[in-house]
DNA sequence: GTCTATATTGCGATAGAC
DNA sequence: GTCTATCGCAATATAGAC
């Protein structure tokens, strides 16, 4: 126990310290020595722990991948609300979305996605498609109350992520802007699902014939 | 006449073939002499015509973004149907959007972002930034008809945007699938529309208290 | 510290425009 | 015929690898 336990924390410390340079100089520009110079350890340690640096640089994603999409998770209290369910749950996504972990591995990833192409599919797949097939679920279930009318929930699904992501995300990915205050980021999600349930259009009452 | 017309396609035939190099090596692997051999012409052309290597690396990402926002002009014909107007200007920037040659310059905007801050800062203003912003008029316009209901046209635009490029973009971009044909994309802009203008609740006519 | 690779520059030669 | 843009080669400089 004691030695898994201290061996988990060493990991840990690697895969932090090596996804920060590797975030930082690119998959290739980064050698293990100066993961170890940053990291402490042995190399000795990181090729029987990882294999090589391509299992290690894996090991990074998947990891931060798998761990943002289990932060996306949100209590069902009611459950029944639907606004509020997609305004937790746009908060949620946007958090995670603009986290530096993440941010460093959209850009690594769409860098370097003809080098990974497995590990880039990975990526899609466990982080973005997943969370969007959840919407997608939950969507589903509101459909099934009678809430909303949509023909096609992996659509509208994809559409919510899109509007909560609108070009905020591109913006903090080239370094253009700082992430915004949780106020903001809360008033920017509940405009969307205002827009995403309601629509913009005016005159509402006369829209139906 | 004939002199400046030669040169011009000589420029062109330049740009066009290094940044296929660029694109596809990245900046720094890039060398003068892989663009001289694939373009023709000589080295000391490019330097009284760039400047330097990066000269001509901005000229590449600065005259597609050019050009692909040019690309996206409307014709407003009519210009009281607010759902027709938007689906033009979805179908046209997601056309361009997913075009070669804009996946590969958001590819390697992305990956350089920190080497070329100011090319960067160019990119997004020149191209998502003012796509947005002439998105933004169009609703203005709109409201001030009397269509629609929004306190801020740009986030609204901003919605809409990331509506229409949804998580497609991103697969594109990470080679996961290719882009689809003009009917799907026009199903999706239409999908896409028909929420920004209405939403997805059900139960329209019981809405308005 | 050497050594290689490559960005950058210099200069005489050439080919097409007027 | 002159003039200018382009060319091809060779020299320089410099940054990074070993």
């Amino acid at each position: 126990m004691e030695r898994t336990s201290r061996a988990k924390v060493g990991r840990d410390a690697l895969l932090r310290a090596a996804g920060e340079i590797f975030l930082e100089r690119g998959y290739e520009a980064t050698g293990i020595d100066a993961i170890i110079a940053r990291a402490g350890g042995s190399k000795r340690n990181i090729y029987s722990e990882f294999g090589n640096k391509e299992g290690l640089f894996t090991a990074i994603v998947t990891e931060n991948v798998d761990e943002a999409l289990a932060a996306l998770a949100i209590e069902r209290r009611g459950g029944d609300d639907l606004g509020a369910l997609l305004f937790q749950f746009g908060c949620r996504l946007l958090d995670i979305l603009l986290s530096p972990a993440l941010i460093g591995i959209y850009r690594i990833v769409v860098t370097e996605h003809a080098r990974f192409p497995a590990l880039v599919r990975r990526f899609y797949e466990q982080g973005p498609g997943r969370a969007s097939a959840r919407l997608a679920e939950i969507l589903a279930e509101a459909r099934n109350r009678g809430q909303i009318a949509a023909e096609d929930c992996d659509r509208a699904a994809d559409q919510f992520f899109g509007m909560v992501r609108g070009n905020l995300h591109l913006q903090v990915v080239l370094g253009l802007r700082p992430v915004p205050d949780p106020p903001a980021i809360r008033a920017l999600v509940a405009c969307a699902v205002d827009t995403f349930l309601d629509g913009i259009r005016a005159n509402r009452a006369s829209r139906d014939p």
